[in-house]
DNA sequence: ACCCAGGGTCATA
DNA sequence: TATGACCATGGG
């Protein structure tokens, strides 16, 4: 355990000297409301798309909790349709919108107890266990583990993780493994996002990959 | 013309 | 518990 530590902790010095994660989509002054949107948006979805869906939004003056929930579904779908599964989004945006509003705002949602929050994140139709951590971390601002696939195909090419790919699993192991930080984590889930997106996909690149003389799976495919 | 993307939900065995 | 189907668009 304390060897995975060692691998863990190296790998986030390693990628944070590579990368320079405030060209990262979410920063420190990036409104909950936007991230909680992308969260929702990116299920299973490129990136790029959720851009234009957000953009959609922003330019349809229609990024507040009170614009969105009073948007029709139909109006809401036709403006996050390049993000995939318009009609399935448009209702779990306005779900989850309507739940904020319904605790007076984020700032209320957002004191409650850490755990009692994810409770109630995860109890929202639409919110799973990923985008509940995506939103604690990234909104919320609480130290959570963000577990996703990513994640696995990192840390598998490096020969770690626990046994199983489910989603708690791969949670409680980063979570007795990583330090128990805000900024810590923040940066970590960050980092392995920005480097799995630039290189973990073009095998080519994985000669000036930061990672590679750890890498236990040397060229085969992601 | 495929295949997949930072998931989540529901049905089936 | 564990797969599979479905959602549905845009880019490689």
């Amino acid at each position: 355990m304390e060897k995975e530590t060692d691998l863990l902790l190296e790998v986030h010095e390693r990628l944070l000297r590579q990368y320079d994660i405030d060209r990262w989509h979410w920063r420190a002054e990036t409104p909950p409301l936007d991230v909680c949107l992308g969260a929702i948006l990116v299920q299973h979805t490129a990136w790029s798309n959720v851009e234009k869906a957000i953009a959609n939004l922003r330019a349809a003056n229609s990024l507040s909790l009170e614009t969105l929930s009073a948007l029709s579904e139909e109006e809401l779908a036709l403006l996050v349709r390049p993000a995939g599964t318009p009609l399935t989004k448009a209702r779990r945006i306005q779900v989850f919108v309507n739940l904020v509003l319904g605790y007076g705002g984020f700032a209320k949602l957002f004191a409650l107890p850490d755990d009692e929050l994810r409770q109630v994140l995860l109890a929202t139709p639409g919110i799973g266990p990923e985008t509940a951590d995506v939103i604690l971390l990234y909104a919320a601002r609480k130290p959570a583990i963000v577990n996703d696939a990513y994640t696995i195909r990192l840390l598998r090419r490096l020969g770690t993780g626990p046994d199983g790919d489910r989603y708690d699993t791969w949670r409680a192991w980063l979570d007795a493994r990583l330090p128990d930080d805000l900024a810590f984590r923040w940066a970590n889930h960050a980092a392995i996002v920005v480097h799995c997106k630039e290189r973990c996909r073009v095998r080519p690149l994985c000669m000036e990959c930061p990672l590679t003389d750890i890498c236990t799976l040397g060229s085969q495919a992601v």
